[in-house]
DNA sequence: ATATCAATATATCAATTTGATATATCTAAT
DNA sequence: ATTAGATATATCAAATTGATATATTGATAT
C-alpha cells in the first residue's frame, strides 16, 4: 500500500462492509466520517486505481448491462489484511486545524469586537454541528445492539462531548474579552 | 496574496509582532500554535518568497556583516492590511483530522481489545499534551495583563478544555467497550 | 410528450501541504 | 581538536484540496 496515503485506509474500512463505487465512498465520507476525516474525488479515484493495481481491492462487473458506467470495488483478502494491520499499529496522527484559533491568537491586531464576532461565528457553527450529531446519536441508540453500531455511536459521542466543551469555552471566552470576568477564569 | 494559502496568514500574524526569519517562524509555529495549526519549511520558505514579491513583507538586511546567512522579514503596510482583512472575514475552515476516530469507526474489523488499546494510546497522548498546555497556562497567568497575552491564554484554555473533555470521553468509551456500562451512557 | 433540474458517476488539474532530505555554519562542551 | 546540537535556507516527491469538465439517469413540472 502507498506509504503515506491515509485515504487508502478509509476506503478499505468502508469496503470491509460492502462493495462501493468511488461516488458511494465520497458520500459515506461526507456523512458521519466527515466530522473527523475528509476525502475528495481528487484523492479517492487515484487511490482506487492504485489499490486495484496492488491487489488490495478488485473491480466488480456492473450487474445491469447497458446501464450507466458504474465501477463498484470489492475488498480482497490482502486488503483486509492491510486494514487489520493498520488498526493494530500504535502510531497515529491526530490533528486539529482550526482557523478560528489562529484568528484568536492574532486577535491583538484588530479591535476586540472583531475577535468576539469570530468566536460567535464559531459558536453558531458548533451549535449547527451539534444538532446534526445529536440526530445521529438518537438514531444510533435505537440500533446500538447491532454489529458495529457501538463504534459509530462512540465517534458520535466524541463529537458531541467536544462540541459541548467548545460551547462552554465560547461563553467563558466572550466574558473574558468583554471584561465581565476578572482572573477567576476556571469558575 | 495567494488565494488559498493559509500559511501566509500565519506568517503575517507572526511578523506583525516582530521581524523573523523562516527558521524563527517554524519555531514559533512548532510552539503554542502547533496545537491548532501546522507549518513546514516546505511551505514557509516558498510563501516568504512569493509574499516578498507581492510586497506584503520585505527583506531586512542582516545586521552583522560576514555572519551566517540570515534573512529576517518585516511586515509592510500592505501586509498588515491583508492580515486585518483576513481577521475580519466571516468564512473560516475548522477541521479535525483524527486517525484515532477513524480507527474507532472501523473497530468492527478487529478484536475489541485492539480498539480499547487504541483509545488508551490516545488517552496517554492527550494527557501528555494537557501537561504541556497547563504549563503554558501557568506561565501566561503571570503576564495576563500584558498586551495580547489574553489571546494566547484563550487558545491555551481552549486546548485544555477540549483535552479534558477527551479524557472524560475515553473513560466512558472504555467502559462501554468492556461491557461495564449498559445503555445509560450519559451518566 | 418534453423540458428542466438534481443526483449519480468518473475523471483530471492547478495549487497547496507534508515530511523528508540536503547542505552548511556556528556554538558549546568534551 | 573534535564532536554534537542548534541555526538556517532550500528543494523534492507524494499526497491533499477544491474546483471543474463531462455525461447519464430519474423525477418533477409544464
Amino acid at each position: 500500500m502507498a506509504k503515506d496515503r491515509k485515504i487508502d485506509l478509509v476506503i478499505l474500512g468502508l469496503l470491509s462492509h460492502e462493495d462501493l463505487t468511488g461516488y458511494d465512498i465520497k458520500k459515506r465520507i461526507d456523512g458521519a466520517i466527515g466530522f473527523f476525516w475528509k476525502g475528495s474525488f481528487g484523492n479517492i479515484y487515484p487511490a482506487l486505481s492504485s489499490m486495484e493495481e496492488e491487489g488490495l481491492i478488485s473491480k466488480k462487473k456492473n450487474s445491469k448491462t447497458g446501464s450507466r458506467e458504474r465501477i463498484p470495488y470489492h475488498i480482497t483478502t490482502r486488503g483486509t489484511k492491510a486494514l487489520r494491520s493498520w488498526l493494530q499499529e500504535d502510531q497515529v496522527s491526530n490533528e486539529l486545524r482550526y482557523e478560528t484559533l489562529l484568528k484568536l491568537y492574532f486577535g491583538g491586531v484588530v479591535d476586540r469586537s472583531v475577535t468576539i464576532r469570530n468566536i460567535e461565528i464559531f459558536e453558531e457553527d458548533v451549535k449547527r454541528n451539534l444538532a446534526v450529531l445529536n440526530m445521529f446519536k438518537e438514531n444510533l441508540e435505537k440500533v446500538l445492539d447491532e454489529e458495529d453500531h457501538v463504534f459509530y455511536y462512540l465517534t458520535v459521542t466524541f463529537g458531541i462531548d467536544t462540541y459541548e466543551a467548545y460551547l462552554k469555552w465560547c461563553t467563558k471566552a466572550k466574558k473574558l474579552l468583554t471584561g465581565k470576568a476578572e482572573m477567576a477564569f476556571d469558575g
